[in-house]
DNA sequence: AAGACGAAAGTGGTTGA
DNA sequence: TCAACAACTTTCGTCTT
């Protein structure tokens, strides 16, 4: 598994080739729109089970993250290697074997961890039935943060969670918290928590969420037509342009375009119904819903197609 | 009777001194 | 570290369809 085969060859943004890859960095990023395609980037090949043998000339990879972004490639110290002991008196051997003995036991504890914990991964990713490719991601992530040690102190499960969670919002199908809460069983601010302390102390990071990324889940959930949704993505990038967005909760503003593009199109789904789906209040969408119909002249349309149900009755 | 509306009080998280 | 603050929720009474 080369590291290079995971990463795409395109901008997901603009479609661009002409991505540059910063090593110094580890990000790359489009000359195109400028979008950070990845960041971070580390090597997650299977490394981690190979520092056993003392012949190994390979890097070895235990206990520290290995960051493209630390001048000295993540914590670093090498143990394990014979070429070492050259020069070291019998303290200095003895160090070196009792931290050698570490890493081996650091080592086989973070398998076991992860052993668990991507079976737990898979079953929470397919209940949510999210895409291989965010799984992959979130597995990174995961691995990342065991390396650190970040689950200490913390269940498995939330960490999984998080991770799951962060590895959505990155690759822009994002998962409410709450449908994560319910799938893994661990409660929504607890996955908040850890969403933001892995995603902190890993240094990912995040843009805000799109609430037009939401729109084409809640819009099956709810069995509206294409039209609609495109219509409520219309709507919602319009409320982008009026600033209606900014500092307010991507899916209340979803579920408020997503009910007025239902309204104009004569699909109607009660409030309670939308706001079910997009784990939201009816409070919010209404809230939301004002500041459109005032910002946008959307009422306009919202009568026009009042009159033409009744022309058709 | 169900849905939509809005006021008021409460919650959890962020921010700035 | 604490208080102010914004967004969102809960609850509840009233209006509309």
């Amino acid at each position: 598994m080369s590291r290079d085969d995971h990463y795409v060859k395109k901008c997901p943004e603009c479609g661009g080739i002409n991505l540059f890859w910063n090593k110094d960095k580890g990000e790359i990023i489009c000359r195109d729109c400028g979008l950070v395609v990845e960041e971070k980037m580390v090597e997650f090949g299977q490394e981690w089970r190979e520092f056993d043998g003392d012949d190994a000339d390979k890097r070895r990879r235990t206990g520290a993250p290995i960051t493209y972004t630390q001048y000295d490639k993540g914590l670093g110290t090498e143990i394990g290697r014979k070429a070492d002991l050259y020069g070291l008196d019998g303290k200095g051997k003895s160090k070196f074997f009792r931290l050698r003995k570490w890493q081996y036991r650091i080592s086989t504890a973070i398998e076991r961890n992860l052993k668990l914990a991507l079976a737990e991964l898979k079953r929470v990713s397919s209940f949510l039935k999210i895409p291989k490719s965010v799984e992959e991601e979130a597995a990174r992530i995961y691995t990342l943060a065991v390396q650190r040690g970040l689950v200490r102190g913390r269940s498995m499960e939330s960490v999984v969670a998080g991770a799951l969670y962060a590895a959505c919002r990155r690759h822009e199908v994002p998962r409410t918290l709450d449908e994560l809460s319910e799938s893994s069983g661990i409660e929504k601010k607890e996955v908040g928590r850890t969403y933001r302390f892995i995603t902190r102390e890993l240094q990912i990071s995040i843009m805000p969420s799109n609430p037009a990324d939401y729109i084409p889940r809640f819009s099956s959930a709810l069995k509206l037509t294409p039209e609609t949704q495109s219509k409520s993505i219309e709507i919602i990038e319009q409320a982008q342009i009026k600033e209606l967005t900014s500092g307010r909760g991507p899916t209340g503003i979803a579920a408020a375009g997503l009910y007025v593009a239902a309204l104009i199109n004569g699909e109607k789904r009660t409030q309670r119904e939308v706001a079910d789906v997009a784990g939201v209040t009816e409070v919010t969408i209404r809230n939301r819903y004002k500041e459109l119909l005032d910002k946008l002249d959307l009422e306009k349309e919202i009568k026009k197609t009042k009159k033409r149900k009744k022309g058709e009755e």
